[in-house]
DNA sequence: CTCCGTTGCTATCATTTGTGTAGCGCGCTA
DNA sequence: TAGCGCGCTACACAAATGATAGCAACGGAG
């Protein structure tokens, strides 16, 4: 069993110091993770409606993800399905501002695109 | 080629509406990606640099999401080797507050770890 | 009770991604 | 010329992910 969740202190996958942060990164730096936190953060969800949420995401992918993000104490079990643990809410609040810069940062990408050479009329 | 550099607007890998956020979310959602802008944060690094600085990380991948991020605009050459553009600052500023935050969450992750049943003194 | 739909979740397997190692071509210095 | 470090590539193997099918449990309707 190879795939474990990163914790802070103890080895992750390319990080044999283990500090948080990159155990951390280890931990949102895997397919989905972000994703389900994101949508996590607008309302709790059942299994199947954050299946529906993340497009695409495999029930396989959903569920190693969410045991991850449990035993990290960020994501927890609730009367309406799977929702952010107060841990889950603080480390959202910091990836909050992620959503207005994404869309800052789509522009950009539009222009570079659209104007591949830039110094003409 | 399956692998494509994830562009707000495109379809990426997982979603087909291209929300922004979505598609950061897919660049940054990739091995080393976090830690990459993490490491260029502190200085600009060259490639081998870069990769002793991330402890374990292949060629190969390295230089995979360093052409997608330079895609991406977040990362450029310069002439100490690879750094952040201002558009790899302004994420990085984002995202410099999960370096404290990971430290309160380790702590947290410890507490959990060395007290498995919590309901006594 | 059976039937039906929904739930969370597992099994399986093909595809994609990452790892680890070796080494190339280049430019530089001596 | 030889030696060095550079960015980067090639290759084979391991690991993670994607996609699909399906199970057991629960609740409600009949």
């Amino acid at each position: 069993m190879p795939n474990h969740t990163p914790r802070p202190g103890s080895p992750v996958r390319g990080s044999k110091t283990g500090k948080p942060i990159m155990a951390l990164f280890d931990l949102l730096g895997r397919n989905w993770a972000l994703g389900i936190i994101w949508q996590l953060s607008q309302q709790p969800m059942t299994f199947r409606h954050l299946q529906d949420s993340c497009e695409s995401v495999s029930p396989s992918v959903l569920n190693r993800r969410i045991k991850e993000l449990r035993e990290s104490g960020l994501l927890e079990r609730g009367d309406a399905g799977y929702q952010l643990s107060d841990t889950g809410q603080e480390l959202f609040q910091l990836l909050a501002p992620l959503g207005n810069w994404s869309t800052h940062w789509a522009v950009l990408q539009v222009e570079n695109t659209t104007e591949p050479t830039s110094s003409n009329t």
